[in-house]
RNA sequence: GCCGGGAUGGCGAAAUUGGUAGACGCGACGGACUCAAAAUCCGUUGUCCGCAAGGACGUGGGGGUUCGAGUCCCCCUCCCGGUACCA
């Protein structure tokens, strides 16, 4: 028996498996198909953990969809153009292309060290010329069924990285990626109707996804059903509000536009024009952070303008105010305070009229002077004209009787119409940045724009340009000029594509990454579409998945299928309903975080305060003992500067004072509270913090196999969680001990029946339970059911009476079900044993004779409580039981010679007797 | 604040969806092998009481439903993710 040597192994059935092609995956028409994604990555330089976490796990399921004798397709590429690049560009004086494709290079190296099944020659790179001439191609097909357009708008902008963001990358004000503030700037970008899509991207019926996923992109899409009601200036000027509170029109005592609103210069009076022009300047020049960290007390000015609520006729003041958004709804509101919290206080505020208008169910009406808040429970309409009386309820929309009847009366009025909200806003395209797929567009002399034809595409990126901090396009003369369809001087657009472009479309591009005539060709799509299966992380639920499922419903409204379509009905697929969304199936994996770590060992003086301590001054020593100072223990948990510090026989809350002095040996510089570590204080691997686990060196101290096996095990999947260097070990042994199961010579002493029978039995256990738990995402307790199978065959081994056949079997299928989990040292066992590759091998098919149980332990429970276990038949009926219940001595011991009051029983599951 | 998800041994986690709580693994402890250590092998390992047989307690806290609750219902606390003046 010779030595596991992962090493070897590894390398050489990755070797040989990519010489003969083995996961090579071609059109076969007469297998069912079954595509496997997984999200493509950002070559940033190095795979990290996280990469291994989703994809290996996603290769699993992908083998075992195989072994069942599904043709597979488990593509794999990169996500390549990128801010990352071009500030490598500025720094290091690198050209982004070589940086990229260096970074490529690397990864996918690592990515092969997985000895994961993924089909290279599809491999697709965004940054290519090859796959963004079709990038260029989808966003000309946009621009012509105008769902690419120009609009000039509010956009982020970030000083720091000179371009605009979408709204999904701006987080608390800030950009989501260099945690630096964003300010609000009006310019001409190029924008997606994705809310034209609004409607249809809410519906998932027909996706299996997760979901907490529906409800993000749910909530981000924010639908709110109401009315849009047209007021009227004194000036004659129209004002449409949108809201989700029609019936409550008859309290609106003044309306709010937003600053920016087109219609506050004619608003304005004279004399408050100074005022107005004042407020608007000051919120122009606030970033969205400051407006939030801004007390939550409203300001605003008024315009001196009046406009007249429609259905009273009621003169009411026009304000404006920041916190309400020119870029949701109409800009312009109608302010109910007495139901709208916001209102409220924006009245109270500046002392504007309050006008109950619903009487709340159960109590005395509202009278305003004293209400403290905005009433926005249920109750009867009063002071409201033609639906007095009218009940109000908690209901949304026209479900709300008062609601319904205000719609009526609006729309029979012509005062207003009922409508739809979506918080969710077109998507914003433009950067101006320079490593990123071109916007192929012209820029005419005359002012209007037309598409370069695409039998130019693509606009290729000029290589031979400088980076500063501006996107070298706008001033690169080559690049810049060219000539229009008229062949008239022009100019070229500068600004490029997000980068979520490039990812809205991916998959379809590994169907036929060369294809030069389309973005992909239609008969591998014929067969391969949909993607079956999509793993990847939770924090694409709104962006990436979002766009990518809009992207599709585009594409099928501008036929882009139609090529695909008719393969399809060619070959005798019907193409019905596989195209309204990208993923059949989603699922997510959690994040693995940074290792665990014990609390900072402190030494705290200062002085007691009853209960508490405050230090004078906190010191990190690992070898102090008890009587170094005041306070000596760990650091079990931190709370801005209160520290909760365990001593051994006490638990001692301290509280640091700023005056208190805090010293860190390990951290250089004054150091403060924050710095202090904590016990459990698990965080994101990053390299700041230090505690980045690097798959590489894990791999060649343990192997892939290791490694895959590790991560498979130790976490639930979903969830994730922090790193244990400690727990690798565990999978290792396992690795070596089916090492020793495949390579030992099994000769049985002799032959027990029974022994056979049972270890033929836990086989066939095993194949239900690991086919059932991989196909659901649950890794860690299919390994740990292979793990139990490796218990018993080393019983087995060791007592030696099973026979050889059922050994055989045993080992074999043992190597089958783990082959999806470890693919190289059970390929390396199985080849010793098979000419052909375990990983074509069918899936095991567990056998439900084979894996029944003759014999259970039945529990007998006295009042609930288990007072005795006895082994019984299966098929033992309620008579037996109950018969056997209560003949068990200790059963009988707490009847204490009285009658059992009542018998439930479940066999062979459980007797429970009530005394 | 609102919307999701969660809390089970020293640690990662299981639990057929109302029926033996803690499978599997890590760690720890004891033993074997060894001059010794590592590796490996065998055993123990929820807590408390008990020499033992056994008993009591135990799934964040409090109540409830049930013969029986980690699982269902009500209330509360804490943690994680998302989102936030959305009219």
């Amino acid at each position: 028996m010779d030595k596991y040597d992962h090493q070897s192994i590894e390398h050489a059935w990755q070797e040989r498996w990519e010489a003969e092609g083995l996961y090579r995956s071609r059109v076969d028409w007469n297998r069912p198909k079954h595509y496997a994604l997984t999200m493509l990555p950002y070559p940033s330089g190095d795979l990290h953990m996280g990469h291994w976490y989703a994809m290996t796990p996603s290769d699993a399921r992908a083998r075992v969809m195989r072994m069942k004798g599904y043709n597979v397709l488990f593509p794999m590429g990169f996500d390549a153009f990128g801010l990352p690049a071009e500030n490598a560009a500025v720094q290091r004086n690198i050209h982004p292309a070589k940086w990229t494709y260096e970074n490529i290079d690397r990864m996918r190296s690592q990515l092969r060290s997985m000895g994961a099944m993924f089909d290279w020659e599809r491999e697709a790179v965004s940054c290519d010329p090859d796959y963004y001439r079709w990038t260029e191609w989808l966003f000309k097909r946009m621009f012509e069924h105008d769902i690419a357009y120009r609009g000039e708008a509010m956009v982020n902008w970030s000083p720091t990285l000179q371009t605009v963001l979408a709204n999904e990358q701006v987080i608390d004000g800030k950009d989501e990626r260099t945690g630096q503030p964003v300010v609000q700037k009006l310019m001409e970008q190029w924008f997606f109707a994705i809310t034209r899509y609004a409607e249809e991207l809410l519906r998932f019926d027909d996706i299996d996804w997760p979901e907490p996923i529906k409800t993000m992109q749910t909530n981000w899409i924010g639908r709110s059903e109401g009315a849009e009601v047209t007021f009227r200036t004194e000036a004659g000027d129209e004002i449409v509000v949108f809201t989700t509170r029609p019936d409550t029109l008859w309290g609106a005592t003044f309306m709010v536009l937003a600053p920016e609103h087109p219609l506050v210069d004619s608003l304005t009076s004279e004399e408050k024009s100074a005022a107005v022009s004042a407020y608007r300047e000051q919120a122009a020049r606030q970033t969205e952070l400051e407006r939030m960290e801004e007390s939550r007390e409203k300001t605003g000015v008024f315009t001196g303008g009046y406009a007249v609520n429609p259905v009273n006729g009621a003169r009411v003041p026009v304000w404006i105010a920041d916190y309400v958004l020119l870029s949701y709804g109409t800009g312009a509101i109608m302010a109910v305070p007495a139901h709208d919290q916001r209102d409220f206080e924006f009245a109270r505020q500046f002392g504007l009229d309050i006008v109950p208008v619903i009487h709340p169910t159960g109590e005395a009406p509202l009278v305003e002077p004293d209400m403290t808040e905005s009433y926005v429970g249920p109750g009867v309409m009063v002071n409201s004209g033609p639906i007095d009386g009218v009940e109000a309820t908690l209901a949304k929309g026209r479900a709300n009787p008062s609601i319904a009847a205000t719609i009526d009366w609006l729309e029979h009025n012509g005062a207003g119409t009922e409508s739809i909200n979506y918080r969710l806003r077109d998507w914003l395209i433009s950067r101006q940045r320079y490593w990123g797929s071109p916007i192929p567009i012209v820029h005419r002399a005359d002012g209007g724009i037309e598409a370069v034809p695409d039998d130019e595409l693509p606009v290729v990126l000029p290589e031979d340009v400088a980076f500063s901090g501006r996107s070298p396009l706008t001033t690169f003369e080559p690049f810049l000029h060219t000539t229009d369809s008229a062949g008239q001087a022009a100019t070229r657009e500068t600004d490029t594509m997000d980068t979520f472009m490039c990812s809205s479309w991916y998959w379809f591009r590994y169907l036929s990454p060369h294809a030069a005539d389309a973005p992909f060709d239609p008969e591998e799509a014929a067969y391969w579409l949909p993607v079956d299966v999509y793993t990847g992380g939770a924090e694409h639920a709104v962006m990436h998945l979002l766009y990518a499922r809009f992207f599709v419903k585009a594409m099928r409204d501008m036929e882009v299928f139609a090529d695909t379509i008719a393969a399809m009905r060619a070959h005798g697929r019907d193409p019905e309903g596989l195209f309204e969304e990208p993923f059949l199936m989603l699922r997510n994996q959690g994040q693995i975080l940074g290792e665990e770590r014990t609390g900072d060992h402190l030494v705290i003086d200062g002085e007691r305060d009853g209960e508490r301590v405050v230090a004078s001054g906190v010191r990190v020593d690992p070898d102090a003992g008890p009587g170094d100072g005041l306070v000596v223990g760990e650091l079990l948990r931190r709370t801005e500067n209160l520290l909760l510090v365990d001593t051994g026989d006490d638990m001692v809350n301290v509280e640091v004072p700023e005056t208190a002095s805090v010293d860190i040996p390990d951290i250089a510089g004054v150091n403060d509270v924050n710095q202090l570590k904590h016990h459990l204080d698990v965080q994101r691997m990053s390299k700041s913090r230090g505690n980045v686990v690097n798959p590489d060196e894990l791999v060649e101290r343990f192997g892939a196999d290791t490694v895959r096996t590790y991560l498979m095990f130790a976490f639930e999947w979903q969830k994730g969680g922090p790193w244990d260097s400690r727990g690798i070990i565990g999978a290792r042994r396992f690795i070596e001990d089916v090492w020793k199961l495949g390579t030992v010579a099994y000769a049985p002493d002799a032959v027990d029946d029974e022994a056979s029978v049972a270890l033929r039995r836990r086989v066939h256990q095993t194949i239900a339970k690991v086919d059932e738990d991989m196909l659901d995402f649950k890794w860690n307790t299919a390994v740990a059911a292979l793990m139990t199978l490796r218990n018993d065959l080393q019983e087995a081994q060791r007592t030696a009476v099973v026979a050889p056949a059922v050994w055989t079997e045993a080992v074999e299928t043992l190597l089958k079900l783990l082959a999806p989990i470890a693919p190289h040292v059970t390929e390396e066992l199985w080849r010793r044993r098979h000419d052909e590759s375990v990983h074509v091998q069918p899936w095991p098919q567990a056998d439900p004779d084979v894996a029944r149980e003759e014999w259970v332990t039945m529990i007998l429970q006295v009042n609930g409580k288990v007072r005795d276990r006895v082994d019984v038949p299966v098929s033992i009926s309620e008579e037996e039981a109950i018969s056997i219940a209560l003949a068990s001595e200790r059963v009988q011991g707490f009847l204490d010679g009285g009658e059992a009051r009542k018998v439930i029983a479940r066999p062979p599951k459980i007797v429970n007797v009530v005394v």
